[in-house]
RNA sequence: CGGGGUGUAGCGCAGCCUGGUAGCGCGCCACGUUCGGGACGUGGAGGCCGGAGGUUCGAAUCCUCUCACCCCGACCA
């Protein structure tokens, strides 16, 4: 299985076979489209999860839930949030099924809702029809509140991981008595997300605005992290949104502010989901497999014994499990397998598919030696330690892997990025070498939507350390006073 | 919804053109030898050839109709 796994990001779901699967329903095309997160991949959205929620606590939120179910008419009331997301919305419509006259089950006629529910492709409006109640004066200023969730959206064109039918995230949403403070918790949400990225998943990102096509349906600004993926195409990874006043105005949300005077509440959401798995894997991974960052990886540390027989395993075994504790005792997770059904040659492609940083084999050479042979994954390279302070060095080792897969990210994204300053040179980068292009752009959506159709490429955002600089857009010619990031991108 | 493609063992595929008892690799099971990079040998289990209809003495193979899935595009986190 492992010999097939030859070709880089144009067969990506290869590394994702220990993660995820295609949800199995091939009976019912209704439902393509939905994955399967296997244990060990859940168990990477799970560690994921710990630490974003870790992180938006510590920025003063707070976890709740909302209902599932959306009613339509609530859903329609922000004109251009339902008109984002209309076309790709599941709906119910029914409350219940019955026996038809042949025998089968079918929908019962006669259980129709007076009033379809969406079933949530994001919570917006639920949860502003929700605060109307809960805000009446700036006292009750701020909400600040995040939902960990699943959603749905009726894609027309789902791709495992990336875009599924059904996705787990989580949605922020806040509620602010003034336009700056809403907006300074849009740039805060940023910072964590691109800290998430950068620290955690070793994954470095640009933080931009998005253009005005680019914007979430019902924003006012669109705030994003973009990452690079080894294949040159570019992946959205998080957003942070300004929502100014609109949800208030759709929900009629007010409060009375110090001066007594009723006003409209500030707003912003954001959301990071289990694309970002995606974009673990298809950054860092290999041809053997995954690459995991140390601090996301399910299992830190796997140790294989090597045994000709019975009593070799049994003293190896007892040799690798204190080795086990004492790396334990340090805070690293730690997997021994001492699976007698397969061979070491096995259990050691076996955790190279699944990532694991670092292995460490013990043989009856080793027991002798008083070492251990240890293997890092991310540059495959293998070495001898001795055993003293054998959980520090590894500690340490540890952490070298998740900088150096960071920096190896780094350093390509680096390699891919590029200046155009012609369309002949534009294109030709497109076409010849992907990653980011900076370019001069005239700042309508009219020649972004044009060079969309000519050469498939979107604005990734504007970044937010973008230097003023006198250029003429790529397309028209126009003057442009900074430039921004195109790119193919999933 | 447009344009391509594919349905044969758990997985990946060959066989189809030119009809004649269902094949290969991996995986699985048993035994033995192995075990420091996906071991080897021997034996074995596993199929309504996507479904329906037709042609034929005979259909995985030819014809008709259907169903499903995949890829590309429009849409998108």
């Amino acid at each position: 299985m492992a010999k097939e796994l030859t070709s880089r990001a144009e067969n990506y779901a290869a590394w994702y076979q220990d993660l995820v699967m295609k949800a199995d329903l091939a009976e019912n095309s209704a439902v393509r489209g939905c994955m399967v997160i296997k244990p060990y991949g859940y168990a990477i959205w799970e560690k994921m999860q710990s630490a974003l929620d870790k992180m938006f606590k510590d920025t003063g939120h707070q976890n709740a839930y909302f209902p599932l179910f959306i009613p339509k008419s609530f859903f329609s009331k922000e004109a251009a949030h339902v008109e984002g997301f209309a076309k790709e919305c599941a709906v119910v419509t029914h409350y219940r099924l019955r026996t038809g006259a042949d025998g089968g089950i079918e929908v019962d006629p006669t259980a129709k809702l007076e009033e379809e529910l969406i079933v949530r492709p994001t919570s917006e409006t639920i949860i502003w029809n929700t605060y109307r109640n809960w805000i009446q004066s700036y006292r009750d200023l701020p909400i600040l509140c995040n939902q960990w969730a699943n959603v749905v959206r009726w894609e027309m064109r789902t791709r495992l991981f990336l875009r599924t039918a059904e996705f787990l995230w989580q949605e922020g949403h806040t509620a602010h008595a003034t336009a700056d403070e809403a907006v300074q918790e849009t740039r805060q949400m940023l910072d964590v997300y691109a800290d998430f990225a950068e620290k955690w998943m070793a994954l470095p990102v640009i933080k931009g605005v998005k253009s005005e096509n680019e914007r979430f349906a019902g924003a006012i600004d669109t705030y994003c992290i973009e990452a690079l993926m080894q294949d040159g195409k570019a992946l959205q990874a998080g957003t942070s949104h300004f929502l100014g006043q609109n949800f208030a105005r759709a929900f009629d949300v007010k409060f009375t502010n110090r001066e007594g005077v009723q006003e409209y509440v500030w707003a912003t959401s954001w959301g990071v989901s289990t694309r970002l798995m995606g974009a673990l894997v298809m950054a860092h991974s290999d041809d053997e497999g995954l690459v995991l960052p140390p601090m996301l990886a399910p299992i830190q540390v796997v140790i294989v014994p090597i045994y000709k027989n019975a009593e070799q395993l049994e003293i190896i075994t007892e040799y690798a499990k204190s080795i086990k504790k004492k790396l334990e005792d340090r805070g690293m997770s730690v997997k021994y397998d001492g699976r007698d059904t397969h061979k070491p040659g096995w259990k050691f492609a076996e955790y190279e598919l699944k990532g694991v940083p670092v292995r460490i084999a013990i043989g009856p050479r080793d027991m002798e030696n008083n070492t251990v042979e240890v293997a890092r994954r991310d540059t495959k390279e293998k070495s001898t330690y001795q055993v003293t302070d054998l959980e520090i060095k590894i500690e340490h080792l540890l952490n070298n892997i998740q900088q150096n897969i960071y920096n190896k990210a780094a350093s390509f994204r680096e390699s891919m990025t590029w200046k155009a300053d012609n369309w002949d040179e534009f294109v030709n980068l497109l076409d010849n070498k992907g990653g980011f292009v900076y370019a001069h752009w005239d700042g309508t959506a009219e020649t972004e939507q044009k060079i969309k159709e000519l050469t498939k490429a979107t604005i990734r955002c504007i970044p937010l350390d973008a230097k003023e600089e006198k250029g003429s857009c790529i397309l028209t010619g126009k003057p442009s006073t900074r430039r921004v990031i195109f790119a193919r991108a999933y």
